[in-house]
DNA sequence: TTCCCTGCAAAGGATTTGCATACAA
DNA sequence: TTGTATGCAAATCCTTTGCAGGGAA
């Protein structure tokens, strides 16, 4: 019955928890409520989303400053990587278990797109050579208007 | 005694006043002032920047609304721009005068060089198209360490 | 005169922090 | 048992808004 996807985030987990252990931290139902919405969900999720769905799904209260330890915890754990888009007021947050990519956003409907583009990554990498850089990462969101918003 | 740069900013000013009239607004002191320290500045000012400065060197009371009213009305015209940096809790503006181009920054020292890649730009279009979207702006911040701070 | 603009103070929204209690090891 | 994590409420910080008075055309 276990589909891959299940056995997947079973390993996951349990790397999770070797970590949070060697890290000397206490594992709690919490976190591992976060890990598991931030795996399952396809799109990305503010504090307060993540917040709402763990108390709808979950059945379980949560409160809003524990989800944001957890995500600060997360993104320095290097498991959880946060994006900031324009016009929204709060970061919005992905597990950066998925190789890195970068993000073509609708500015009409929302819709992410999530893509990965070779050559510009090894132009930035040029780029930042030129100029005497070492790269650590890069943020690079695209705005424009899907296809459907343009038939409209 | 004018150099190139004092005539290239009563220029500025004048195309400003015209804009700022044609859109049925006042001009104001404030305006100008705020118009003036981005123009001069070679960096990147947060609003509260800006209002220190000006209440600085102006010796002139501003109020930080007025600041805010002022850097919003001036991207919604067109003539600055906003970027979100990482760790930064406030956005931080600069004139968009000069042509488009990206950032990157020293995580270090905080430095931000600006660049622009003819290459990176097409291959951007490139993306959009592919995926059937029309391309309005992008967002490209890249995070590294500067020449002098690998020195360290 | 007629609106627009400003400063101030209050309101808002996102995120963080302090503290007492609850939980993991 | 011993310390870490949580929930709650209060505190922060950035940004916006409401309002009464001041200024531009």
């Amino acid at each position: 019955m276990q589909n891959s996807l299940e056995i997947r985030y079973e390993e996951y987990l349990l790397k999770f928890r070797n970590m949070i252990k060697s890290l000397g931290l206490n594992n709690s139902i919490q976190k591992e409520y976060v890990l598991k919405l931030l795996f399952e969900s396809e799109s990305h999720l503010s504090a307060d989303e993540i917040q709402q769905i763990i108390k709808k799904e979950e059945k379980v209260n949560i409160g809003i400053a524990t989800v944001y330890r957890i995500l600060n915890l997360f993104e320095e754990m290097g498991i959880v990587s946060a994006i900031t888009i324009q016009g929204m007021d709060s970061k919005m947050y992905e597990l950066s278990l998925k190789a890195h990519h970068d993000h073509l956003i609708c500015i009409n409907c929302n819709k992410i797109i999530e893509f990965v583009d070779k050559e510009i990554e090894e132009l930035q990498e040029q780029v930042a050579k030129n100029r005497g850089f070492v790269l650590q990462s890069h943020n690079m969101i695209m705005y424009g208007i899907c296809k459907e918003c343009q038939n409209e």
